[in-house]
DNA sequence: AGAAACCTGACAATGTCGTTGTCAAGTATC
DNA sequence: GATACTTGACAACGACATTGTCAGGTTTCT
């Protein structure tokens, strides 16, 4: 454990920077869908001292995954919610396992909107 | 790989035995609903040479999760599907972990009727 | 100060899904 | 021959996902 201090890092991909409406931009979403995946507890978007909802890259990303599971594969919120807490239980990257899936679900289920999934890890590229 | 005579085992819990109408009694639920997962690829019951369904003790418990996941966490049929698969390729039982999930989510979702989920694995009991 | 964007909470519309149920025409089993 | 199975279709009912809007209030920016 050495991270103890918190430099601010204007890359830093967990500080939070978009407000709700720059962030249902980004994922193309309605704010109101942001505002429900944060009632399911789906989401935990930081808040300002004055309770605006701030948004990290971290959290684009897991709308992101969100957005593609339920979109592409067909998984509800619930759903959704089983993959993540059992991604966090093992401590394991699982949902990159789902990433491989999709494609072979996306060809099945004549989903071919072609718009791009989020890549799952793409920090340094 | 010591298992290439297949005895008939009375007991192997691999062994087709239930027509569709026992199987769905078993379970409680419609042969429809039956057919239906059976259509969606999340069970696949053994046929006779007259292309009857015979469902093994391991298509019902099977069954017994699709049940417990849709029922008592709210994942639809793709959630189920995505978890199966999961689990197959991770070669861990995942499952069990989300039994452990399964009281927290009962007890917060309000879902008390105390109809007893299905043992992950009561084989030798 | 005033406009614009945020907050929560509610309500509605639309489309899809899960489940049960039934009907028909055909085959298997007792 | 009666009963239960097969597939395929259709319907109904409730629930969910998503978008959208409106209200009343607070924060932020110019």
């Amino acid at each position: 454990m050495r991270v103890t201090f918190r430099r601010p890092d204007p890359r830093d991909p967990g500080r939070p920077v978009y407000v709700i409406s720059v962030a249902a931009s980004i994922v193309s979403v309605h704010p109101r869908t942001l505002r429900i995946y944060e009632d399911a507890g789906l989401v935990c978007p930081a808040r300002t001292p004055t309770n605006i909802r701030l948004y990290s890259e971290n959290d684009i990303r897991r709308v992101m995954w969100i957005r593609h599971l339920t979109q592409n594969l067909g998984v509800n919120l619930a759903g959704v919610r089983i993959l993540f807490e059992l991604e966090e239980r093992l401590g394991t990257r699982i949902l990159e396992r789902l990433y491989d899936e999709a494609t072979d679900a996306a060809d099945a289920a004549a989903v071919r909107t072609a718009d791009a999934p989020p890549e799952p890890s793409a920090s340094s590229a």
